[in-house]
DNA sequence: AGTATAATCCAAAACGTTTTGGATGTCAAG
DNA sequence: CTTGACATCCAAAACGTTTTGGATTATACT
C-alpha cells in the first residue's frame, strides 16, 4: 500500500532508476523530468522505505545506546538528561536512536551483541564505564565504532569524553577543608565504576595535599540512589564521632544524606555540610540548595553523539579524547553561604 | 565479512534454502542436516541480518516511542523509570526500541511521521496524551497501530491504559480536607494536557463535595519542573492569605513548593501542607516525606508495551481502554502524621 | 510391477532501494 | 558526412533474507 519507487516510475513513465536518482539529485535527470518526478513523488506522498534503503547501503543511519539500570525501579533524573542530548544531537543528523535498558551483566552484553552483530546500528554510545570494561573490550575486539562517556583501565586506545572527576572532587574537597572540616565522609560508588574511583582519588589527594589522614571508616560505597545516600548518611552521622561534613560522589545520594540529616534533627549547612556531584536541576532546588560539582549533562549526551557521528561520517575522530573540566558549584548545604 | 546464510551454505554443501529452513526449524529438513547447519552456523558465528529480514518479512520488530522535552535542559525522573518499564518489556519480546526527544510540535509531529512513512517501525507508544491530540488523530487516520498511555478528549476509538487522575486527585484532596484545610492551592500542568485536566476535576470534585466555593486565584499552571514548583510555590504562599495546603499535580512540582515553603520560613507539614501526584522515589525521601498519589510508572511502561505486542501480534486487544486506579499515599507533608 | 506417500531438498522470486555500466539520441566541430 | 562530446535515460545486479512451488528420491502399499 505504500507508494514505492516503482509506482511513480509508472506512473511519470520512466523507470525506477531515474526516479530514484532524480529523487536523489543526480545531474544527469533533464530538469524537466525531475521536476515531474519530484512533483509526482509529492503528490503520491512517497517516502523511501528505510529498510530497502539500508539493505542496500549497508547503513543503518541508526546509532544505539543501552542504558544501564540497576533494579526494576530505575529513576535518574542524570540518564534523562543525558538521553535528551543524545536524542536531540541524533535528531539533527537524522540518525535513529536505539535504546536498550539493560542492568549491567550477562543480558547488557547481549544486547550489545544483538546490535553490533545483527547490524542493528552503525556505532554504539557506551556510557559509565567500568574496569575492564567488557563492553568495550567487546567493541574493541570487533572494531566496531563507538564513543565512551568515560575513560578505562584497559590497556588500549578508544574514543571517549570524560569530566575529569578527580579535579572536580578535589576542589569540591578542599573548599570544605578550607570551611574547616577535618572528619569529612564520603560515600562513594562502587568502585569498579571508573568515574567512583576517579573521584575518590580526588578526595584523597585533597586529603592528603592538607595533610588529613583518611579514615577508612568515614568511606562507604553506595548505589547512587537516593535510597542508598540516605542509608549510608545516616549510618556516617549516627557515629558516635560522626564526620562535619558529608560528599556523595552524585547528587541523588546528596539528597538522600540531606534528608538522613534531617531526620536525626541535623540542619544542613549548620551542623553538618553536604555537597555532591553531578548538579542535576534537582540540586539546585533541594533545601538547603545543594553545593555540587557541576558537568554539563546535556551538554555530554549532545558531545558524545556529534564524536560518534565524526567517527561514523569521517572514519576517525580530530580530537578522540576529550576531557572536559567540572565546576565547582558552591551553595548553601555546606554552610559557606 | 559477516557471515551470510549464503557462506554456511557453501561450507555445508546444501542451498541456502536448506540452510535457512534448518535455521528457522522447519520439519522438511533431515535431522542430520540440520544438526549440521546449526553446528557450523555456531561455529561460523552466523547472525541473521536484520535489514535484510525485515525487508523480506516487512516487520521491523521495532516500536517506537517518542518522549515529549520540554526546553533543553530536560530532566525527569518519571521519564527514565517509564523508559526502563518500557525497554525491559521490548526486551522480553526481543523488540528493539526507537527512542526520538522532541518538544511537543511541529518537530514532534515529524517525528511520528518518520517513523510511521518511512516504515520504521511496527508500532508507536504514545504518552502524554493532549487535547485534540494531533499524534493520536495523525495515527489514526494513517491506520498505524499504537498504544497510548492517557485518554483524549477526541470522539475517537484507540488502545489506551490510564490511570485515574481525577479519582487519585479527588482522595488526595479529600484527605487535606479532612484534616481541615479549607483554603488549598492548586498547581496544575498546562490544560492541554489531558492528566492534567482529569487531576484539575478531581481537585474541583472534591471541594464541591465539601461545599468549598473555587477560589480561582488559588489555581496556577506550572510546567511540571522543580523549578517551576517553586516559582508556582513561592506565588502562591506569599499571598496576603495564602493558602493552608498546596497540591501540585505532579511530584517534581510539589518538591518545588517544599522548597518554596521553606525559603519563606514556613515548615512544611505544620505550616503548610503540600501535596504531589506520581511518587517517585525521590517523594519518600524529600524532607519531609511528600504525600503524594502513587502510579506504578515502572509497571505502567511495562504494560503500555505488552499491550502494543498484544495489538501486533494479534491484531486486536482483548481489553482495549485500561484505567487503573492509583493510590494515596499519606506520608509527613501534609502533617497528618 | 506400478503407484501413492513421505522425506528431503532447492531454484527462483520477492522485499524496495541504490549503483554500475552502458545505450541512445542530439548537436557542433571537423 | 563523420566524429566526438554531451545530455538523458535505463536494464540489471546487488544487498541477505524468507517463502513458494515444486523436484527428486526412497519407502510402503496394492
Amino acid at each position: 500500500m505504500p507508494v514505492t519507487l516503482k509506482d511513480i516510475a509508472e506512473r511519470v513513465g520512466y523507470s525506477i532508476t531515474t526516479v530514484s536518482r532524480a529523487l536523489a539529485g543526480y545531474d544527469d535527470v533533464a530538469e524537466s523530468t525531475r521536476q515531474l518526478i519530484l512533483r509526482t513523488a509529492q503528490e503520491m506522498g512517497y517516502r523511501p522505505d528505510a529498510t530497502a534503503r539500508r539493505l542496500r547501503t549497508r547503513r543503518t543511519d541508526t546509532i544505539g545506546f543501552v542504558i544501564p539500570t540497576h533494579g526494576p525501579r530505575f529513576s535518574d533524573p542524570f540518564f534523562s538528561e543525558l538521553l535528551a542530548g543524545i536524542g536531540n544531537e541524533a535528531a539533527r543528523w537524522e540518525l535513529d536512536l536505539l535504546v536498550s535498558t539493560r542492568a549491567p551483566g550477562e543480558e547488557e552484553i547481549k544486547a550489545y551483541e544483538r546490535m553490533v552483530t545483527e547490524r542493528r546500528v552503525d556505532g554504539l554510545l557506551v556510557v559509565r564505564t567500568r574496569r575492564q570494561d567488557p563492553r568495550i573490550a567487546y567493541l574493541l575486539e570487533k572494531g566496531f565504532p563507538f564513543v565512551a562517556f568515560g575513560r578505562s583501565d584497559l590497556e588500549v586506545d578508544f574514543p571517549y569524553l570524560d569530566v575529569d572527576g578527580r579535579q572536580g572532587m578535589r576542589e569540591l574537597t578542599e573548599h570544605l577543608i578550607s570551611l574547616g572540616h577535618r572528619r569529612i565522609g564520603y560515600i562513594s560508588a562502587p568502585l569498579d565504576l571508573m568515574f567512583a574511583s576517579h573521584r575518590l582519588e580526588g578526595y584523597k589527594d585533597a586529603l592528603e595535599a592538607h595533610g588529613i589522614v583518611l579514615d577508612e571508616r568515614l568511606v562507604l560505597i553506595g548505589q547512587l540512589t537516593e535510597q542508598s545516600g540516605y542509608e549510608a548518611g545516616r549510618v556516617l552521622l549516627g557515629r558516635r564521632e560522626p564526620p562535619t561534613a558529608v560528599i556523595a560522589c552524585n547528587d541523588l545520594m546528596a539528597l538522600g544524606v540531606i534528608s538522613a540529616a534531617q531526620s536525626l534533627g541535623l540542619q544542613v549547612g549548620r551542623d553538618v555540610a553536604v555537597a555532591g556531584f553531578d548538579d542535576i536541576p534537582l540540586a539546585a532546588h533541594a533545601q538547603p540548595p545543594l553545593t555540587t560539582v557541576r558537568q554539563p549533562i546535556y551538554e555530554i549526551g549532545r558531545r558524545i553523539c556529534r564524536m560518534l557521528v565524526e567517527l561514523l561520517r569521517e572514519g576517525s575522530l580530530r580530537e578522540p579524547h576529550v576531557i572536559l573540566r567540572p565546576r565547582l558549584v558552591v551553595r548553601e548545604s555546606c554552610g559557606s553561604i
